[in-house]
RNA sequence: GGGCCCAUAGCUUAGUUUGGCUGGAGCACCCGGCUGAUAACCGGGAGGUCGUCGGUUCAAAUCCGACUGGGCCCA
């Protein structure tokens, strides 16, 4: 199936409506049957969202106002129990007395949980396949999964590109854009592959691989490629990483080889493809060159020899060497000339036998401790032409060979000045080699073994023959100096052998030729952080160096190159293009890689002579970067590829910048002339939690599966986000439970609180946007507003963290300052009309929150969502992953944040100033009285904010004064606050005598409500109670008998002065020398 | 040797683009409060040479330079 019928498919034609409204699934039987569905107990046992309550838990929520009490209906059953729910009452019943058993949902669920429970209503419901199949109705947003080695177990480091990757995914679908696409994808080719398999057979080298047989090896290859795929696709569903996996395109199929090699047609047929022979990073093992930024993957610190050798001059008067430098040895056999700088000063000096050595002026000291005689000095121009006599003659003779040539590429920062050329070696030594025209000489066979040209190491790996050659040469005198060295050196990126340079024959595409193109459309994109552009990435491509794509191994693309005897070229750019030249049709199920394409030899199209393919596969990065078309077997079939469209986001570890993004740039510049993405997103590398790599040796590799298992994705994914991931970051279950508890456990207290209170007599969820009169919900839809626009700033840009810090903040507001102002509402304190606005309010920030996290925090959206809209995990269209992005939630009030902020101050003066006078909170104090400017911001928020700060300070009234005159406020019973000279907020030091009873009865009442919640009562259960207490205590409880047996639901209520004598049941309390004591007792029924 | 980036409290960080009130938070810590979000919530306190030094400026965490430490890349 392709792409486009995949589009096609989606059934998008009975989407239902998006927005789930309540409002049409209100009132009648359709309502009840809606919410006892909700009750549905999950399948899963794991999936348990609530904890059982326990026979404690259950007895939680005593009351001290019975009012409240009467006016709640029946709790919902805790969905763990898995109870049929008791009859509902409708709206009209909820203000009598329940007469079901109450059964409280305790606790808040954790990370865990909700992802469980979470998981098990997508997969349930076939939520994920909805999602991806939405149509949208919007612009185009184009993306592509970068392929991950589909045989190398993902690592940390990808739940944070997946992050990433889908937070932007989600909120483009929520958007209405059509995404393009959300194929996932695999990387099925090259040495990972090919080195799996070899193990599991223990092959060792290309020649054993191809006595085993090229054909079982590639079948092998190709079965064992996406052995962990299932690994990545737990990964991604335990992160929510929403990707269409069944659909996956992989590197090795068939259409996808074809569009690559249109692609490399492409190339040729525009002269950048061509064959060469150069020095190139080669792997012994893999006997196979390596590109560069595979090089730049495996640089590791290792130690090598570093030898000095003396590379006499017999034509000297007197016996005289010259001092060459080198750390690779085993290049010595293959040297054929000397080079030195020719405008650098180079010296004569006497050694310590008597005979003369030559260096560059600069390096003496570096080989002469005191001051040596120089016997001579002059430049290296003059030292050119001289002959030597190389360390070893293994090369033999050959015209020009042996000689001191100039060249600028030499330097005197390390060594000596002088250095050893060896053209086969490294890339300076071609090109020097080249211009002296004195051929090459490689003494190295394919596996990096010495043959018979060099009789001392035959048979040695070259490694292995530095030792050996070293120790010749001081045999024969001729080693100057010889130390070890430590430096970087690199090792193959996948079998960690040390690389060599060497000549090779190879196939390049001539990125050099491009590099302006390359930095014109590198310059257009859109990098976060933004100073890859320039910097890293952008340095990077003024120095590209042609792109050696040739590989000598086999499970791979093939190039598509046959070569015939004449030497004529054809490149192969389609299968159908390929059973024309081979004049017959390809076997039913073509598969094009190399057993099959190799056995294709056809006529050359120029000479008829019979043409072959060339032996090699292509680089791996090359498949990868042509992922946008391939996956669409661009231009083979009509697909949603556009030539002409980049893609709008890519994201991926910095580690990309030379991989992936790298080689997609080359190709969509050498292709299309244009960039590959608009947008890319790269983070840095994750790190344990002490700040170290990770890696298998230490054994601090943190398995990403278990680290979501265990602390939950949206906790990972909050905690990625919060982080400055454009730099190293540490990661671990600590920084985890420290960087996203807060933010994710008070937003679920803000859910369970929703459902404790705001919900108790059945009030809807409210899902459209409410029309405020109360200043607290003006304010906090005005912030949620403004967090709204901060969110979808910051996702446009491609950059979420001024996002995240928003919803933090307004996380934090709701919690500590809305919901907290406003309990006395959601329990029917004030009005009823008043409560249902708080409700109202209340579920509809939480429902837009839902909304807002969704692209972030995938899990916690959706319970959020479920629970508080009251949908109960039924309905699979009901999801908020299946919501639209929300436009303008409410009005937007600057001046009413502003001066709310200036009520929080305020109230934070007045605890201090509590704190100083040492009068608890719970006694009332007369007034607070503030002065001059701020008294003036608070009148902006009238008669309602005095009311916030009255309330909130227990405090029986607020005064504005314009200015503090001290006369009125005597230092004994004022404590003030002063700021920036003058005095802001003033107290009264002592509460009057009424006041003080009013606090002790408080103190005293909480006592006996604590008393009941540990005689394990229920909130309606009335009892007995006998108090006694002496003094001031018992004068201040007197009067107030009546408002007690009230709040505790006492029957019968006895009240004496003294105190109870000691019995089982009675208890004792001491409240700052004030003693009382109690008998508390259940009524019987 | 060259280049890019980072450095704010014990930890995670806001503020740096566009210089300006006593540099904000949260976690942890100490003290206190609350007890119908409770293995929660609230307040207060302590904790900062904003890596170091120098420059520009009336004014620098913010701009410029050098250095130190760390990360990455190139050679």
């Amino acid at each position: 199936m392709s792409a486009r019928d995949r589009t096609r498919s989606s059934g998008c034609s009975d989407v239902p409506p998006l927005r789930p409204s309540f409002e049409s699934r209100r009132g009648g039987s359709s309502w009840r049957a809606w919410r006892s569905r909700s009750y549905d107990p999950p399948r899963s046992s794991s999936a348990g969202t609530l904890r059982s309550p326990s026979s404690k838990a259950r007895s939680l929520g005593v009351t001290r106002r019975p009012a409240w009490v009467r006016s709640r209906g029946p709790r919902r059953p805790t969905a763990s129990r898995g109870r049929a729910p008791g009859p509902l009452l409708s709206p009209g019943c909820a203000s009598e007395p329940s007469m079901v058993p109450e059964e409280v949902s305790v606790g808040t669920p954790s990370a865990r949980s909700i992802q469980d429970r979470v998981l098990e209503y997508w997969e349930r419901s076939g939520v994920v396949a909805r999602a991806l199949e939405l149509p949208g109705s919007g612009p185009v947003f184009r993306f592509t999964e970068g392929p991950p080695t589909a045989n190398g177990a993902p690592h940390v480091g990808h739940l944070c590109s997946r992050t990433f990757k889908d937070l932007q995914l989600r909120y483009r679908r929520m958007r209405g854009d059509r995404v393009i696409s959300m194929m996932g994808g695999w990387d099925c080719h090259g040495l990972p592959v090919e080195l799996e398999i070899e193990k599991r057979h223990g092959l060792k080298s290309k020649k054993e691989i191809e006595t085993y047989g090229v054909e079982r090896f590639c079948e092998e290859c190709r079965v064992g490629t996406l052995a962990v795929a299932d690994v990545w696709r737990e990964m991604s569903r335990r992160l929510g990483y929403w990707l269409d996996y069944d659909h996956a395109y992989r590197t090795m199929d068939a259409p996808y080889i074809e569009s690559v090699w249109w692609s490399l047609k492409t190339l040729f047929d525009r002269g950048l493809l061509e064959k060469g022979h150069y020095v190139l990073p080669y792997c012994p093992r893999c006997e196979t060159p390596l590109a560069s930024h595979e090089v730049a993957q495996g640089h590791r610190e290792a130690t090598d020899p570093s030898v000095t050798v003396r590379f006499p001059l017999p034509a000297a008067p007197h016996p005289r060497d010259l001092l060459v430098w080198t750390t690779t040895p085993w290049t010595l056999p293959a040297n054929l000339l000397v080079a030195v700088r020719p405008d650098l000063e180079y010296a004569v000096v006497e050694d310590d036998r008597g005979g003369e050595v030559v260096l560059a002026s600069v390096a003496i000291p570096r080989y002469f401790p005191g001051t040596p005689t120089v016997r001579e000095r002059m430049s290296g121009r003059a030292l050119a032409g001289q002959t030597y006599r190389p360390p070893f003659d293994s090369a033999g003779p050959g015209a020009g060979r042996y000689r001191i040539v100039l060249d600028e590429f030499v330097t005197a920062e390390d060594g000596t000045g002088i250095v050893h050329v060896a053209p086969s070696f490294g890339p300076e030594d071609q090109r020097v080699g080249a211009r002296e025209k004195v051929g090459v000489f490689d003494p190295l066979d394919s596996r990096g073994v010495f043959g018979d040209e060099v009789p001392l190491v035959r048979g040695r790996f070259f490694k292995a023959a530095d030792p050996i050659l070293t120790k010749d040469l001081a045999g024969r005198d001729l080693l100057f100096r010889s130390e070890t060295v430590r430096h970087t050196y690199p090792f193959c990126w996948r079998c960690d052998t040390p690389l060599l340079y060497r000549a090779i024959d190879s196939w390049f595409v001539r990125t050099s030729r491009f590099t302006e193109a390359l930095q014109r459309n590198n310059g257009t994109v859109h990098w976060v952080p933004a100073h890859l552009r320039d910097g890293r990435f952008g340095n990077f491509l003024t120095e590209a160096k042609d792109w050696a794509v040739s590989r000598n191994r086999y499970w791979g693309t093939p190039l598509p190159i046959w070569v015939c005897p004449q030497g004529h070229v054809t490149c192969v750019g389609s299968f159908s293009e390929l059973a024309r030249y081979n004049e017959a049709p390809l076997p039913d199920g073509f598969d094009p890689h190399r057993v099959q394409t190799d056995r294709i030899v056809f006529p050359c199209p120029h000479c008829r002579e019979p043409s072959r393919r060339e032996p090699y596969t292509i680089d791996a990065w090359y498949d990868s970067g042509s992922a946008p078309f391939a996956q669409f077997h661009h231009p083979f079939e009509p697909s949603a590829f556009d030539p002409k469209a980049p893609l709008d986001h890519v994201a991926e570890g910095l580690d990309q910048t030379r991989g992936w993004f790298y080689t997609m740039l080359v190709l969509s510049t050498a292709l299309f002339d244009r960039p590959a993405y608009r947008s890319s997103l790269t983070h840095g590398m994750v790190l344990d939690e002490s700040g170290r790599k990770m890696s298998k040796s230490k054994g601090n590799v943190l398995d990403p599966i278990a680290l979501l298992e265990k602390v939950g994705a949206d906790p990972v994914r909050w905690t990625l986000l919060s982080v400055d991931f454009t730099e190293p970051m540490r990661l671990g279950e600590t920084t985890i439970q420290k960087t996203a508890g807060r933010t994710l456990g008070t937003l679920a207290n803000l859910v369970v609180f929703h459902r404790e209170n705001a919900r108790a007599d059945l009030l809807p969820p409210r899902w459209v946007r409410p029309t405020p009169t109360a200043v607290l919900d003006r304010w906090v839809l005005s912030r949620l507003e403004g967090t709204r626009v901060a969110v979808e700033a910051a996702l446009d840009s491609y950059d979420p963290r001024p996002g995240v810090t928003a919803l933090r903040g307004l996380v934090d507001d709701v919690s500590t300052w809305y919901v907290r102002r406003s309990r006395p509402r959601f329990w029917g304190t004030t009005s009823p009309e008043d409560r249902r606005a708080a409700h109202d309010t209340l579920s509809y920030v939480l429902l837009s929150l839902a909304g807002l996290i969704a692209p972030l925090l995938p899990f916690t959206a959706e319970w959020v969502h479920q629970e508080v809209g009251e949908l109960g995990f039924g309905d699979r269209d009901r999801s908020v992953h299946l919501a639209p992005w929300a436009g303008e939630l409410a009005a937007r009030d600057l001046s009413l944040e502003a001066g709310m902020s200036e009520v929080r101050s305020l109230v934070e003066v007045g605890r201090e100033l509590r704190q100083r006078a040492e009068v608890k909170a719970r006694i009332p104090l007369e007034e607070f009285v503030v002065f001059g400017d701020a008294s003036t911001a608070l009148a902006g928020l009238g008669p309602e904010g005095e009311l916030l700060l009255v309330d909130e300070l227990n405090v029986k009234r607020l005064r504005r004064r314009p200015t503090y005159r001290a006369d009125d406020f005597p230092e004994g019973e004022w404590v003030v606050r002063e700021e920036g000279g003058g005095v802001l907020a003033a107290l009264p030091r002592h509460p009057t005598p009424e006041l003080r009873a009013e606090g002790l009865y408080r103190e005293v009442a909480r006592r006996l409500q604590q008393t009941r919640k540990e005689l394990g009562l229920r909130p309606t259960d009335h009892v007995e109670l006998t108090l006694a207490a002496r003094g001031e205590l018992f004068q201040a409880l007197a009067p107030r008998q009546d408002a007690l047996a009230r709040d505790l639901l006492a029957d019968r209520l006895v009240l004496e002065e003294g105190m109870l004598a000691d019995a089982a049941d009675v208890r004792r309390w001491d409240l700052d020398g004030l003693e009382f004591s109690a008998r508390l007792v259940r009524r019987a029924a």
